[in-house]
DNA sequence: CCGGCGGTGGCACTCGGTGTGCATAATGAG
DNA sequence: CTCATTATGCACACCGAGTGCCACCGCCGG
């Protein structure tokens, strides 16, 4: 950690630095009352340097977005066999969940700091529309065939994000401690229950005096066993 | 309409003036390229005058969205018998879409500028998510009796605004012609059949050798008249 | 005629962000 | 070992958005 020689993290330290000294002025004095000067003469650097690693000063709050949103695509472009579209969307926010569970109590200080300061509030909400564009984008292709894939493409990447940020919030006003992911799978389960394609129901039509323990069994088998003697659906 | 002497409509000129001013300067010269200088000089009126009717740069892009949020809400106020707290909160975002539909051409101007200018979209997106906050606030109230109602309330807001956008999209991408509603209802229509509430299902059930005619005009008269002779949904 | 009073303009200042030129290593060729 | 090249950080100057302060002007009642 003091060294940074570990092939791959070619990060230089300035910015694990700068980050740091950012935090402890933002958290102490406040975001709007910490100038960009302030940071660099803690940190020890030049003023101009600040400005090589982030592109704002939105951004220091931000560090790994960035990275999170390649990893989110990269995980979209590949190919999940078995999966229906909808659950492809909830795994790529799961990747975005993963980022902020990596650093429980930096995610937890950044959600003390986002909630006071609109500005933060208003960059976080840009951040968090990228991920949703490229979620609506992987959706749009996966949905090319049905007549109404535009719009429901959007609808459920709007509302698998929603649901990401919503248990995401319950985790880090619980302090980051728990599980990440139990606070946010029932509520993506919830999206995925209900944008579920169509040509995934089932349809299950009896005789009206059919003993019910045989329905209860029919429909079991037919829930366990899905995809697989019919044509799946359309995939592009 | 030269005069704006109607009671009521108190604005003071000068708002109009600075907004007629900087979208010719914007159009022409582009967005970053103009200074507050160049609007103020443009309008003939003071510096200081511009930040005391628009705090910002781009509030002067949407200026009517503060109004509109004002409307929404006034209409989330209000009581809509009969209607489940889905459909209202479209009714909500057709407040928001008649609102572009008003002027249309301005509002195809402004869609050309926030296309090409990220700062303005940024923006465009934290006023959004005002809308979606507000809905999602009264969803939450409407759904505190289920068990997962806040993540279904945001996921269903968040499904609003996103087919509202999609809708109004495309129907600014075709430069304001026809009926917005044609554009925006279809998509709002998606979200409000998935996330209706489940206790509005009807569920037909009827021997398997029931005459087909017979079938349809149970379903008919099912779906025609709904809440009728059971307890409507939970509602605070 | 006079003294508040609301709206406006002018001025100076802070601060975020950018372009430029210079100094200081680190690297590689001779 | 020395020199040239490159990269990286830094200091300085500059621009424009946004703010605080005060002077000004027209309008009102007294």
């Amino acid at each position: 950690m003091s060294q940074t020689k570990d092939p791959g993290a070619e990060r230089p330290p300035m910015r694990d630095l700068l980050v740091a000294a950012a935090f402890d002025l933002f958290t102490e004095h406040g975001y709007e009352n910490t100038t960009i000067d302030d940071i660099v003469r803690l940190a020890g650097v030049g003023r101009r340097s600040f400005f090589r690693y982030f592109p704002s000063k939105e951004d220091v709050v931000f560090p790994d977005h960035e990275r999170a949103l390649a990893d989110m695509v990269g995980y979209l472009d590949q190919d999940h066999p078995g999966q229906d579209a909808v659950t492809v969307a909830c795994g790529a926010a799961r990747v975005v969940m993963r980022m902020y569970a990596e650093n429980p109590a930096f995610s937890v200080r950044r959600y003390a700091l986002t909630r006071k300061v609109p500005a933060l509030k208003a960059y976080e909400i840009s951040v968090v529309w990228r991920y949703e564009r490229a979620l609506a984008g992987y959706l749009e292709r996966r949905f090319a065939a049905l007549p109404d894939g535009g719009a429901r493409a959007h609808a459920v990447a709007a509302g698998v994000v929603a649901a990401h940020n919503y248990g995401l919030r319950s985790w880090l006003r619980s302090g980051g401690s728990g599980e990440v992911a139990a606070s946010v799978d029932p509520a993506l389960d919830l999206v995925r229950r209900t944008w579920r394609d169509p040509e995934d129901t089932v349809v299950l039509i009896t005789r009206a005096d059919t003993p019910l323990w045989q329905v209860v069994q029919r429909v079991e088998t037919a829930l366990r066993a899905p995809d697989q003697d019919r044509p799946g659906p359309a995939r592009d």
